[in-house]
DNA sequence: CGCGCGTCTTGACCTGAGTCAACTCGCGCA
DNA sequence: TGCGCGAGTTGACTCAGGTCAAGACGCGCG
């Protein structure tokens, strides 16, 4: 997990790579495109890349060529302040992408760090915005994710600026168990696979203050956690949680 | 401020408009168009209206149908929870642009109130995309407007999230002095035309602390404060507090 | 000209989360 | 097989910022 030697940067083997045959084009970047369309795009897509757990994706500062797309596995993205602090702005799952960040100042303005073994998709960003301007689609979702990312970050706006801490961590929860039922996976059982220190480094909370809480939400029957997985016993307990609060 | 009554939203008197002698061209949409691009872009933007202080140009669910350029004026966007807590998510000056948040679900995903008399160009989304196939700077700079709110964004969760008070609330007057330069005002002397409240509910802090923090401030002589008016007196002095915490 | 109301200021007190520290657990490695 | 180390847990204590309350200030209005 410690973010690895430069040396260990996204290298090498390039596998082959076809969004028409790939199980996530439901929720990618091809969302609704005809087959024509998307053949068009998997040109586009020709290179996708396996990112080491704990290796960067990319950092801060680089140069912004491509956005990527995760084929498989995990990653989070943060900033870091010269004297250390660091904050967690987003965990990327399958099917979303990462670099929007870097098409405004032409650098990446975050770490983009794989939290898993991972494999993702290069999406050159010049061709591609070649290639939206004959596929309305391909643009329109463009412009939507970029959309729903503003949408998404006001969203850790108000968890951090007004939640107490528990309304953190079950928030938290219940949108990964979303995002898993999304992905076809259990809604109520998965494996967190960032530390503690990255949730509350996520969620502005101390790792201390997070591992207390899962204790109390273990104690309170909402869930069980044994290290790293975690089962949801109780959803609505920790909907509960949410606006009932501060009335 | 109190927020006007719905009949009171956003309405009748539309202006002529013209970017091409506008003078906050520079620093809005039609950055980087050449002259007969930019004849194209006018005829885009065929709407203008005022805005009256405490009215609401858009509200949270509303259609999203078109963008809005802010001619001048001043506004905030928020998202308000069932139970009555709120966050605002920006403050927003004349050249910069309102409502990106609609395109994710042709909705709108916060309200975005006047803070004073505004004026505002309405462009209509779908029209703006037809021509930005046409115009590569047009587009490229829209991607470039919200890739930068993204960016934005991830600046406030570190802010929120890992801040002291006095660091948020020295970032955010740096901020709107950077803003103030880059539109031709004074750096150290300007108005600030939200209320105590709505800061703390930027900052993620309570109107009482950003009250007491101006005082502090004040005392010692970093600012100089009537009410609204705000005079920054020691810029350097407001930077120090910033990275030298927390080493 | 004085009333009322919303915004702001300030003080006294409280508390949720941070800090610090000790300890456990489990994994990788020699 | 046992050592070392990072991740996680838990307790005791602290404190930054929230809460509550009183009062000041200033503006619009009758």
């Amino acid at each position: 997990m410690n973010p690895s030697t430069p040396e260990q940067e996204a290298q090498p083997p390039s596998i082959e790579t076809s969004c028409s045959n790939c199980n996530l084009r439901e929720l990618c970047l091809p969302v609704g495109l005809s087959d024509e369309e998307m053949r068009s795009v998997d040109q586009l897509i020709n290179v996708r890349r396996r990112i080491r757990r704990g290796s960067y994706l990319y950092r801060t500062g680089a140069r912004f060529e491509s956005i990527y797309a995760i084929r498989s596995g995990f990653f989070k993205t943060d900033i870091i302040l010269e004297d250390g602090r660091d904050q967690v702005t987003g965990f990327q799952m399958p099917g979303e992408l990462l670099g929007l960040d870097g098409i405004g100042s032409d650098h990446h303005s975050c770490n983009a760090i794989a939290l898993l073994d991972s494999e993702v998709c290069y999406i050159p960003f010049r061709s591609m915005d070649q290639l939206s301007r004959e596929i309305h689609p391909l643009r329109h979702h463009l412009h939507k994710i970029m959309s729903r990312e503003i949408v998404r970050d006001h969203g850790v706006m108000l968890l951090l600026g007004t939640m107490r801490a528990e309304e953190r961590l079950a928030t938290f929860l219940l949108n990964l168990s979303q995002r898993f039922t999304a992905r076809g996976f259990s809604p109520a059982e998965f494996n967190l696979c960032m530390t503690r220190h990255e949730i509350g480094t996520y969620l502005g909370l101390k790792m201390e203050t997070v591992s207390r809480l899962f204790s109390r939400f273990q104690e309170e029957k909402l869930i069980a956690i044994h290290k790293k997985y975690i089962h949801i016993l109780d959803i609505h307990g920790l909907k509960r949680l949410l606006n009932h609060r501060n009335a």
